[in-house]
DNA sequence: TGTACATCAGTGAACGCGCGTTCACTGATGTAC
DNA sequence: TGTACATCAGTGAACGCGCGTTCACTGATGTAC
C-alpha cells in the first residue's frame, strides 16, 4: 500500500485547476449556484488562493470566458472551410456549445466577467472575425463575385442567431424532439426547415 | 399636506404585486441576484408573506413563467395570421422577448421553477401549439397542399431557433450592430440573410 | 342584527448557513553576493 | 558552494452580510346560529 505524496505547498497549476473546476461546477450545479468556495473545493485548493490569483469571482469567469472564445474560434475555424464553410461553421458552433457547455454558458453571460478585459476582447473579436469571414467567403462563392457588407452582416446575423438559438434551446432542455430523433435526422430536418424558411421570406418580400 | 392612508393589513393583490416585483427585479439586478427578500422589498410586503403565498422561491418563478407563456402565446397568436403568419410570429417572438425581458429570462431557465407544474405545462404547451400550428399553416399555404409532419417540425425548429437566438443575443448585448442600425433596417438585413442562408443550404444538399 | 368562533392573510423576529473578502501568517523559490 | 534576504504562492481563521425558512403571533374576514 503506497501512501500518496503529500500535496505540495505550491500547486504549480492552480490557474488550470481553477478554470477546470469552474467549468465543471457550471456544468454540475449550474451557473447560478457556482461560488468561489465551490470551485476551490473542487480544485482542491483553499478559496483564499483563488482570491489571491484571480482577484475576485469575475476574475475566474473572465479566464473561463476567454478560454471559451479561443476554443470556439479554434473549433469553428478548423471546421469552416470550403464554399459551404459558413454552414459547417454553424454546425461547429452548435457542436462547441454542446461539448463545452460550461464555457458556453459563461461566455454568453457577460455580467459574470469583465467585458472590457483586453485579452477577453481580443479572443471575442477573433471569434467574431471568423463568423464574418466565413459568411463573406461562402456568400462570395455562391454569388461568384464580391458582396455588399450589408449582405454579409445579414447572413452572419441570421446564421449566428440560428445556431445560437438552437444550442441554447438544446442546452436548456426546451427541445422535446431532441430526445427521440437521432442527431443526423434532426440536422437534416432543420436544414430543410431553413430552406423552407428562406422560401417563405422570399415570398414575403416580393 | 395629506397623510397617506396606513397600509392595510391585508394586501388584497399580493400575488400580482409579487409577480410584478419579481419581473422588475429580474430586469433590474439580473436573474442571478434576485432573492425573495428583494422581491418582497420591491412589492412592499414582508418576505415571510411571499413564503406563505408561494411556498418558496421556485413558486414565485413558477408564477412568472406561467404568466410569461400565456402572454407570449397571446402576443404571437394575435400577430401570426395569414399565409406569412409564421414569419410574423417569429417577429412577434422577438418583440415579446424584448418587451417582456423579465418574463422571458425566467421562462427559459427551467431550473428556476417547477417544470412539471400543471398550469405551467398547460401554458407552455399552448405556446408550442401556436408555433407548430403557424408553421403548418404557412407551409401548407406556400406549397398549396398538405405537408409532412417532419417538414413542419423542421420549419418550426429553424424559425424558433432563429428568433430565440436573435432575442437572446440582443438581450445579452452581444450584438454590436444592434446599436447603430435602426430596427427596420436590421430586420430587412436579417430577412435577406435568411434567404441567403436558405440558398446556401439548398446548394449544400445538392 | 348581534355574537362567537374558525379560518385566512400577513408580520416580525429569530435561526443557521454559505458566501466573498480580508489578513496575518507560512512555506517555497529565486537571486545577489 | 553557501548564505542571507526578498519575493512569491498558498493557508486558515475570522469578519460581516444577505439569504431562505420557520414560528409564534396578530389583524381582518367570513360564517353559523
Amino acid at each position: 500500500m503506497t501512501t500518496s505524496a503529500p500535496r505540495p505547498y505550491h500547486h504549480g497549476q492552480l490557474e488550470r485547476a481553477a478554470i477546470d473546476g469552474a467549468v465543471e461546477e457550471v456544468q454540475t450545479v449550474g451557473v447560478a449556484a457556482v461560488s468561489m468556495r465551490r470551485i476551490a473545493r473542487r480544485a482542491g485548493v483553499s478559496h483564499a488562493a483563488l482570491a489571491y490569483q484571480f482577484g475576485d469571482k469575475r476574475g475566474i469567469f473572465n479566464a473561463v470566458a476567454t478560454e471559451g472564445f479561443r476554443l470556439q474560434a479554434e473549433m469553428i475555424g478548423s471546421a469552416a472551410t470550403g464554399p459551404d464553410g459558413f454552414l459547417r461553421g454553424g454546425q461547429a458552433y452548435i457542436a462547441f456549445a454542446l461539448a463545452h457547455r460550461g464555457h458556453f454558458e459563461v461566455m454568453f453571460r457577460p455580467y459574470l466577467y469583465r467585458s472590457d478585459d483586453p485579452k477577453l476582447v481580443l479572443a471575442k473579436n477573433a471569434a467574431f472575425d471568423i463568423l464574418y469571414g466565413t459568411a463573406r467567403t461562402s456568400l462570395a462563392s455562391h454569388r461568384s463575385g464580391s458582396v455588399a457588407d450589408d449582405d454579409v452582416r445579414g447572413l452572419a446575423m441570421a446564421g449566428w442567431s440560428l445556431s445560437h438559438g438552437f444550442a441554447t434551446l438544446a442546452l436548456t432542455a426546451n427541445i422535446p424532439e431532441q430526445q427521440d430523433a437521432d442527431p443526423s435526422e434532426l440536422a437534416s430536418q432543420i436544414t430543410r426547415g431553413v430552406i423552407a424558411l428562406g422560401e417563405l421570406a422570399k415570398q414575403q418580400i416580393g
